[in-house]
DNA sequence: AGTAACTTTGCAACCCGGTTGCACCGCGTA
DNA sequence: TACGCGGTGCAACCGGGTTGCAAAGTTACT
């Protein structure tokens, strides 16, 4: 049941939001892919980002990723095809905050055209 | 009616969500304020930030804001107070896309314990 | 003032993503 | 067999956002 969603995630190139999971499964329940999504969160399988698309997408994490602060890695959601990549190879740059706040985690998303929408 | 919000607007230190505005103007409705807020977004009086806390949050413009792609500061979302801050002294550092990815706008939102907090 | 054209407001309804309670099913174990 | 438990499906709910429509207000022109 939930290898399935799991096989269906890692044959994504983009993250998925719930919405878009519901309908390829046509046959699953809202309820029961939202609490799987939940439960492979909590044990580290997959990290959410929410690129401002109104629905929190989902992604497998990498091998080494520890989903802690420093885990962060930049997302790219392409305003054409409205998804959302994961860009492994580009970490979340340091940044300089103002004293006395304390940084927890960093989301950044960066939005723009991907190569396949280029042409 | 407008002037109404901008004063709100204009007073508060941290972004404010239609929820929010909702709250402080008992009177008004819902999509007055909606709409409202984005007029002022459309004449670049405001600027909106998804601070990922499920309601998108509104904050004045500086200025010299040109409300395009570099116009950009960092936002930070404090976990504590739950409240949004433009850190408009910390611009977004620029990144190295992908080939053949093109960048429109970026979203850098900061997670922590802001400075009021902090104690 | 009177009217026409346009803007702003309020109400109500709706959409959609997310979330939860509850009953049911299937399975392993005592 | 009886029990407990995790997974599933159904249904309902919540909350933020959005829209259509009609009423109220505003402006301009005569």
């Amino acid at each position: 049941m939930r290898q399935l969603v799991l096989d269906v995630l890692s044959k994504q190139k983009a993250a998925i939001s719930l919405p878009e999971l519901e309908d390829m499964f046509e046959k699953a329940d809202k309820a029961t892919l939202y609490r799987t999504l939940k439960t492979f969160e909590e044990n580290k399988l997959i990290h959410h980002i929410d690129d401002g698309s109104g629905a929190v997408k989902y992604a497998l994490c990498q091998e080494s990723c520890e989903c802690e602060p420093e885990d962060l890695h930049v997302h790219f959601y392409c305003t054409v095809c409205q998804k959302t990549f994961c860009l492994n190879d580009t970490p979340v740059p340091s940044i300089n905050l103002p004293k006395d706040f304390s940084l927890e985690k960093v989301n950044m998303v960066v939005s723009g055209i991907c190569a396949s929408c280029q042409k």
